[in-house]
DNA sequence: TTGGGTATTGTTATCGATAACAATTATCGA
DNA sequence: TCGATAATTGTTATCGATAACAATACCCAA
């Protein structure tokens, strides 16, 4: 019953070639003649014949697989880039392998990485925020190629963004553009990179602006905090506008708003960032930034394989554009419209 | 610059004793002295070992990785046991590999099993939404093990379901309880195992009520589906209470009604199903059930590993118990109201 | 003290591929 | 037609682990 798989030699036997042969066809090598690579090929389809993977990988160094770390691949960001990655990997025949890390400091992802070393894999593709403190030191990759993605690169390791500045930049400055003066912003948590990004993106349209800061707050990415945290800023302030560090804080911020009978756009407008499926309906449909994360995880993709290949980028730090996407919580200051 | 890795000769030559005794002690057997047990151990130690995972699944046949395959690992339900298998997996030293299936129907599941098989899992755990027609041929599998999660499983194949039929059950009769009696529901697409199995639960209770079939929509699981799909409904009938089989589709609904001034909970009840994060803050808050998917990804890696061991097991098809998770978006019906 | 069993260690074969090199066959120009 | 070179095929070694079997060392009872 339990036979033992086709091999490489099997299909010499039927062949009537050495296995050298087989293996050549196998891996489209150019010196095979027609007439012979017709014929394994015939075998190898005739015997049902798949090449065993690990004796490959023992062989020859090479896994063809990829390994991705992720912090929490359920939120929509890091699922996104997952899938992306995975489907691309699919794409070129490579596998892939998925690690969660428990938290985000430095020994955390270095034992993911490792994890993933160990395992064998030919490359990584970090999704995790990385802050700037936590380089990752280059021994755990102990020659791994690695490519960080929606997390701090620095010099010597690739990344691919979404420009986090320039996103809360335009949001900030649409709101200004609507006449706000008083814009608020409710950040993500402080050691993460791209709360961190967000957050000086909004201190910069503001200045530009010549606009005193607003209010600030800290959120720790969920619905709940961002629910909490609205309710302490309109206490406490009299900001017209909120520019909120994810579209799952706004979510609990729209919330919260409605609640205390504050309309939303008329009396505040809020502005998330993320653009996630369920933003555009909303009460009322969220003005986001939106972005890219298919593409962000497909250039993470071929980063990685330029690096694995040995072939060299000019661009080894990557940033993609976000888009303003414009929506029905954002409206002109109230004293505008009076006018 | 480039060493070699080590391997098990060297800590064999560095600890004086054989290969095979570093390979038991690698592998806990019993036979091995304390003493060169811990000599070797200190080796390995100090060398920095790591075995070659490529070399050991040659030799003895198991890659101590298990393949995940999924229809869209985007979606809460998916990203939430792929998350917990995941994490189930490594703390039994086990890695995963992620696939990713392009449809539903049985070639495309065939074929995303055959990639898995191919790359030498041990066993499979299959996150798709297996419609009754759609059996997996045992040939495709050629022996690995394999569960089935939230798709109808069948006789000679395990599965752990949520038991989406009683979810059903519970979130019409809690509608009936309230006084409704004109109940809609906008069911998922309808290939789908969990679609048909909500639709059958909602049926189930009109019929132990002794209602009539309310009216029924299609959608295809998205917010902008639920959306088309109430504006029908509410034009053509008079249902005071609608059943949506997902969230996200509720948020949908919920939009649609807010544009049409139509008041949740006061004019209709809306209930959802699979309790998103995002439910608890939408506007109303979204009655619905609770689907557990951290222990349906927990079972379901336990009942693989009881058939990778070959061990029986009485329970071949686990179903897990929903919850009715009661919030703002449902109340008795207004003629009671008013009595 | 010795025989027999058990506990411990070692030796060799094996998994299924690729690498490196060797050998054979074609091909082409002088 | 010959020899040189290129194209094609084959042979053997190797990757790093485990399996199967062989060989010691150790222990206890007779």
């Amino acid at each position: 019953m339990k036979k033992r798989p086709i091999s490489m030699l099997d299909v010499a036997a039927y062949s009537q070639v050495s296995h050298q042969t087989v293996s050549r066809v196998l891996n489209n090598h150019k010196n095979v003649s027609v007439k012979t690579r017709s014929k394994v090929l015939a075998a190898m389809k005739e015997l049902g014949y798949a090449p065993n993977l690990a004796a490959r990988a023992l062989s020859n160094g090479k896994t063809t697989t990829i390994g991705v770390l992720s912090y929490n691949s359920i939120l929509f960001g890091p699922a996104s880039m997952l899938h992306a990655v995975q489907n691309a990997a699919r794409e070129i025949g490579y596998t892939v392998t998925l690690a969660t890390t428990k938290g985000v400091d430095e020994s955390a992802i270095s034992t993911g990485i490792r994890e993933l070393v160990q395992s064998g894999v030919d490359g990584i593709i970090l999704i995790t925020p990385l802050t700037k403190g936590s380089q990752i030191k280059e021994d755990v990759l102990s020659g791994t190629p690695c490519v960080i993605v929606e997390g701090e690169g620095w010099k010597e390791m690739p990344s691919v963004n979404v420009d986090q500045f320039v996103g809360a930049q335009k949001a900030v400055e649409y709101l200004i553009a609507l006449g706000h003066t008083v814009i608020a912003h409710i950040s993500g948590p402080s050691t993460w990179y791209e709360a961190s990004k967000r957050r000086e993106g909004w201190k910069k349209a503001l200045r530009n602006a010549r606009l005193e800061l607003g209010p600030l707050k800290y959120g720790d990415w969920s619905a709940n905090s961002g629910y909490h945290a609205i309710r302490e800023l309109i206490k406490e302030s009299n900001a017209t506008a909120v520019f909120v560090a994810n579209d799952a804080m706004a979510l609990g911020v729209l919330k919260a708003l409605n609640e205390l009978k504050v309309k939303v756009p008329k009396d505040i407008s809020v502005v998330g960032f993320d653009d996630i499926p369920e933003s555009e309906f909303l009460i009322p449909g969220l003005t986001t930034i939106r972005q890219d994360f298919n593409s962000v995880g497909n250039l993470a993709l071929e980063l990685l394989m330029d690096r694995i290949g040995k072939k060299k980028r000019d661009s080894f730090h990557i940033a993609i554009q976000p888009e303003l996407i414009i929506r029905k919580s954002t409206s002109p200051i109230a004293s505008m419209q009076q006018v």
